[in-house]
DNA sequence: TAAAAATACTCCATAGGTATTTTAT
DNA sequence: ATAAAATACCTATGGAGTATTTTTA
């Protein structure tokens, strides 16, 4: 027998409802031509006449009465159906501070109801060794890395910031070059600035998980300064911390990861879509700026 | 959220059953990349991996596991809607007595599941009054005939043979010509055989229902001869009775009508497949003859 | 190496859009 | 006359086929 097109029928119990092509069509985002073939295309499919078009406007057939009837309850059952097979699927995405991962993660959870969309923030020390040991399945990095085995899609380019102690001779110039920074340490792996003019202080606490905070924090006790992402100088902010972008620093570019042997569909449907979605908020977020 | 594809859903239970892509796609008639691009477009709609097609062939996953208890009930519950949207609906077809209906009434049982199919056997003389006054919903007919407000369909040219009683002087012979007949009456309204060259007697009987026993029973009791379909000479019989084909007569051209303003979804289904499997029974029976 | 699944490509059917016609009040 | 549905026509996406490559036991 035919299979039942559970789009039309999706779009039946639309119409049924409104018993207006131009409307039910609007509703469902679609041209009012393309509603009536559908629709005519499911009564083709069902044999049956579903509604009587005639005086007075349209007006559900004795079947039309009986599908509607039923339609729902099916479609919803579809529905289960699919929340029931994504029972307990989870995505971990990990992501840089001051990046916007929301609009992938409602991408992701409409478009699979069901599964469960986790974050995780990682920092620049171990933005990929989540990946390897599993702990995510995907996660924003900057460059540069080591990308062995990886899937790499890259997403913008991100104009570097220096964060300064409020005493700070630059504080408050909002450009800074490097060579203004040249009598700084840094309070910061040296591989993660490549070119840094100065002394390098790496802090212990750096070698376990260095958030932004914990960089703040060195910077304000004067142990040194930190270069970041400018976007995390958005959502980031404590008064005894300034910003200055870096002039000739070149930017960080972020990128998309996964890795290359794990390949599961929510990962395709991630580096399918989320690309798009990613760089739209960036620039979004960017034109916005305060 | 996407609407669930029951056409790939169909597939992946029978792929279920076999594990095995070449054999499920065998019981599907499909090529075998034809399921395995399916699957793997289920596998993207639903954001889940259904088969493990690594060591040792093909296995469900927990997924597809999941997938499988969950699949039957929903394609069975779109079925079972169908049937119950088709409820009561019936379409009668009206036959003219030597032809062969059964293959459009199987095929339109097997795409309309719940569709209650009718036969009823009609007479030249009211082939088309049934259409009109709503007997049936379509009927074969033979011309000619007034195709006023009818929408009609050619099928096949019927050649034409006479039932002439056993001691008639050219029974036996296989074939006539219109003039070896000048002498015997015709026992049909004069209507249907345009040309003949003999006396007509219309029994009384004609005026109601003339079967085609009826019509024997004139030509056995020596009222006159009747003109009928060939074909129809292979599904009656009787020992007082024999068939030679009339040269000189025109072929019948038999037709499958239906009234121009009734459009229903099975009526066009009907018009769209029923010439060509009616044509193609027809040309089966004839070749078979005995 | 042999069997099974996946990929490359080509073709056709179908969904969708815009413009227009038909129909019914 | 007007509003609503249907039709005509075009384009693009997706499904199915054949041929081929990749994978794995």
């Amino acid at each position: 027998m035919a299979d039942l097109d559970l789009r039309r029928l999706r779009y039946f119990v639309t119409l049924a409802g409104t018993l207006n092509y131009g409307r039910a069509a609007e509703a469902l985002h679609l041209a009012q031509p393309a509603l009536s073939r559908a629709i005519t295309a499911l009564e083709r499919e069902l044999g049956v006449t579903l509604f009587d078009r005639s005086r007075s406007g349209t007006r559900l057939t004795a079947a039309g009465e009986r599908l509607l009837r039923e339609a729902p309850g099916l479609l919803r059952a579809a529905e289960t159906l699919q929340r029931r097979v994504r029972e307990g699927q989870t995505l971990t995405i990990g992501f840089l501070p001051g990046s916007i991962l929301t609009p992938v993660v409602r991408h992701l959870e409409r478009r699979f109801p069901g599964l469960r969309v986790d974050m995780l923030r990682t920092s620049w020390t171990d933005q990929l060794t989540g990946l390897r040991d599993g702990r995510f399945d995907a996660c924003l990095a900057q460059r540069p890395f080591d990308d062995d085995g990886l899937t790499v899609v890259d997403l913008y380019a991100e104009p570097r910031a220096v964060a300064l102690p409020v005493g700070h001779p630059y504080a408050g110039k909002g450009e800074v070059s490097l060579a203004d920074l040249a009598g700084d340490a840094l309070a910061q792996p040296a591989a993660a600035v490549p070119g840094w003019p100065g002394p390098v202080t790496l802090p212990a606490s750096c070698a376990v998980t260095p958030t932004v905070e914990e960089k703040f924090e060195q910077v304000a006790a004067g142990r040194g300064v930190v270069v970041i992402a400018e976007s995390a100088t958005r959502y980031y902010r404590r008064p005894d911390v300034t910003f200055a972008r870096v002039r000739d620093l070149p930017p960080a570019q972020v990128c998309l990861v996964t890795d290359a042997r794990r390949r599961s569909p929510v990962l395709r449907e991630l580096m399918a879509a989320g690309p798009g979605l990613l760089r739209a908020a960036h620039a979004d977020a960017a034109s916005t700026d305060a």
